[in-house]
DNA sequence: GTGAAAGCGCTAACAG
DNA sequence: CTGTTAGCGCTTTCAC
């Protein structure tokens, strides 16, 4: 081809050609650019990856012609060489029929996704919808080449995606407190005080009828909440109803039905699962005619954005689930990128904040 | 190698060891499966990826082998040889702020990850949340061998990622009508003729002094449903009030504040431009002590499971969010898998869904 | 500091 | 129908 001056410009000519037209302009490899700089694919390969070892006016000419170029480096062909993807997987449960029903899952997936994004990781989404899904999930998240670690809300009582995958030891961390799993990293509040001193904090300004609405029995952040319910009320010698705990589904319309339950068994306060139900609850409570707090008091979980807005505005126990997305990422790069092996747990700070719907302004 | 007995017998002992281990249980090349199953890499090849030219006998060998080793082809690898990554990117812009208060998008997203896992493709999500993510956002998903398609949430005006996108000729679909740019494909629904018919049930209704909520002024949906509330009121020969006519942001809180600087010009009904905002607006009507439908009727937009939640239930025009997402996908893999190339436009249907928020049955 | 060379694990002609 | 042979585009020793 060297002898073939004429086909060497014919192939300049259609390169150029491509370069101004459009899908093209980039499909130029680490071998056009170190011909372009003068140098070998092994020196481009360096400056695209910052390593020290190039002559700092060899690398200022090797970034000119990236940049000029518009070159980005082919990422499949990368993960293949370095067996290392860039790329994290955020797996949220099918039992999550809440996803789009409570603020929550949004919230949270936008913390991993600024963390990503931050860190310069892709983040890919597995959101399980049906039966099927779940049975082909595990293949599709541990497919070899894919990702370099995945996140994992996972509270439910029996998951097997997360014993596969912690089997399978692909970096993994936790959204939740695991159930039966105690070789994960994962990250969490302490749901279980935090509920109590939700509720202690009912107790004190003199409620005597506290039930609670409670999320889901299959996944430990209901268990952990409800337990911190009931041991605070038997911490203050209170007797437990089991009239005034029912069961919601972390939905709105979850709560509403659930207070309905609870409307006959005359509760003077509630403590909510989460700001979703205790929204829900409210409206159930408004709707009878009764008012929020003078009648029922209301403590919610979560302080998500929705639980200032209503009318008497939520107390609730606040918990960073933003800055879980973002601590989630960090730990799961650390496990990543240095090999981090006995696994961490993180608990978060929670906070309780104190607005209308307890009533505490009143009771003062 | 071959010389060393002992040494063949060495290295299959450490890889049982590893096979029981965990981890490497799958850390098996095609050529590993093709030595087992006694045939060439290239037949394995074919077997994984049901091409037809494989005697019937061998295709089950080689499938048992695969069974039993739980062997799974190598992300990367596949992507680099075959030019094709079996992912698609959905990007999310910065304006967005109502994300995670909106329901619609995590809506959208679940219709999209749903088609996803319907198609076999992985998802991968960005999520723009500040200035410099969206400078850096068209490299990202840009880059060379990651995605072989891309899914973008634009109808805001002036997007620069839509033109680099469309430029870069990687196969593209936008949700939302684009503002500037013809040759795309789209999908949308017809929101000014569906705002035309939202506010013309208003009208037939007997309302006098029709407002409405417009979204942001800087994406094309806020624009046409503004567009289609005038043409209903002008084609009954109705004056332009622009009094009545306040910006929301798509939240919750937008729409009640917008409300607030509505209500000293007294309409008697106002058609919101999402849902969301309705809620937010029917919240301020309550709290001056005005009633729904009563003292001001309401017709939202989007028809999300919290449409039907709240006191009077509320009136709106369904858009099928879900769908958009399901629809998105088709389209795209077409294009993704062959190559179709004049831009689709694809308009869903919408439906006015009447309950109480507009006071319909009292006025019959 | 820099380049040559050997893969990473798979797909896809091309012979047979 | 099946195996051989080239790569896909990049990283990474290993010499120099």
């Amino acid at each position: 081809m060297g002898a073939l001056p004429g086909f060497g410009w014919r192939i300049g000519y259609l390169v150029w050609f491509l370069l101004d037209w459009g899908r093209l302009v980039s499909d130029l490899t680490l071998e056009d650019i170190a011909k372009k700089a003068g140098v070998s694919r092994s020196t481009v390969s360096r400056v695209v990856n910052d390593h020290p070892n190039v002559r700092e006016d060899v690398r200022e000419r090797v970034k000119e012609v990236i940049q000029s170029t518009g070159y980005q480096p082919h990422a499949a062909a990368r993960s293949l060489a370095s067996q290392h993807s860039w790329m994290v997987g955020l797996v949220l449960p099918r039992n999550v029929s809440s996803f789009f029903t409570d603020p929550y899952f949004p919230r949270l997936t936008q913390g991993i996704a600024q963390a990503c994004n931050q860190h310069n990781y892709t983040l890919s989404l597995f959101l399980i919808g049906t039966k099927e899904d779940e049975e082909k999930i595990y293949p599709r998240v541990s497919r070899k080449g894919l990702l370099d670690g995945v996140l994992l809300q996972s509270d439910q009582i029996g998951d097997q995606l997360a014993d596969q995958l912690i089997r399978s030891n692909i970096p993994l961390v936790i959204i939740g407190r695991p159930f039966s799993n105690k070789n994960v990293s994962y990250i969490d509040v302490d749901n279980t005080n935090s509920a109590f001193i939700a509720v202690s904090h009912l107790i004190r300004l003199g409620y005597k009828r506290i039930g609670t609405i409670t999320g889901v029995p299959t996944r430990t952040v209901s268990l952990d909440r409800q337990e911190g319910y009931i041991k605070a009320l038997i911490e203050r010698g209170r007797d437990i109803d089991e009239s005034l705990i029912v069961e919601g589904d972390f939905t709105e319309a979850g709560g509403y039905y659930a207070m309905q339950r609870m409307l006959p068994h005359k509760p003077d306060a509630v403590f909510a699962g989460s700001d979703t139900m205790a929204l829900g609850a409210m409206r159930a409570v408004r709707e009878t005619g009764l008012r929020v707090p003078e009648d029922i008091a209301f403590v919610g979980f979560d302080d998500l954005p929705l639980a200032t807005l209503p009318e008497p505005r939520l107390t609730t126990m606040r918990q960073p689930v933003y800055q879980f997305g973002i601590k989630a990422v960090e730990i799961l790069l650390d496990v990543i990128e240095n090999g981090i092996t006995p696994p961490r747990r993180v608990i978060m700070e929670t906070e309780l904040i104190i607005r209308d719907s307890c009533g505490a302004s009143r009771r003062r």
